[in-house]
DNA sequence: GCGATAGTGAACCATTTGGTTCACTATTGC
DNA sequence: GCAATAGTGAACCAAATGGTTCACTATCGC
């Protein structure tokens, strides 16, 4: 279970589209810091910070492979801020649902 | 669905421990901003910007009665950005469950 | 009517963020 | 061996963040 600041970490690593495109792509497959770069519209070295801070706030792993650094997704963070999400909405939001509007058709919580 | 733009502000706006201590609170129940400034280590001053950055960023709604705003929650952003979550981990690193190690543990969907 | 309470607005401040460029190292491939 | 590729580090910069204090308005309760 992460803790507030570690959570902190976890939603401000996903509160950056490009670090989510990032990690969208990590969810596929490994890939190297120069792919992400080819494909987004900042320098290698902007990515470059980017993927130090998604390492350091454990979204991530990296490991040097020649030239290359290839990043792969620790899954443990984003399920813990799902978790965090999906907690506060069941244990207190939930139990009013049958009093709340048309916002429920987004439930999709079974 | 919540498009690019807005997710940043959601998830920016779920990355303060004050800002999800508010968001908690208000899943129970209506609540003014004395009250969140009475238990948060802050001035008032600062406990209303975060209220808000919370409306303005389409996370709660607010109402003035009497000399207190009241907030209550809007369920909307954060089913949204349970959902990028949720189907970012599904539709790409769930094919690949199989082959992966304990972190699965963790998996609860279902 | 008046003091206490709830909130806002303005000014200010230090730190963080997200980006740049330039210089550099290390590896690859011909 | 050498040019091209991948990445890092340092310096720099503008804007945003998260907080403060002080002054002010508006409402409440006696």
């Amino acid at each position: 279970m992460l803790n507030d600041l570690q959570l902190d970490k976890v939603f401000h690593a996903l509160a950056h589209p490009w670090r989510r495109w990032i990690l969208g792509l990590l969810l596929d497959r490994e890939a190297s810091v120069q792919e992400f770069a080819a494909a987004l519209p900042i320098s290698l070295t902007a990515v470059g910070k980017h993927v130090n801070l998604l390492e350091g706030y454990g979204l991530i792993r990296t490991r040097k492979e020649g030239r290359n650094r290839l990043c792969s997704v620790e899954p443990g963070a984003l399920l813990a801020a799902e978790r965090w999400l999906r907690n506060a909405m069941w244990s207190r939001y939930r139990p009013r649902l049958g009093s709340l509007p048309e916002d429920l058709t987004l439930l999709r919580l079974r």
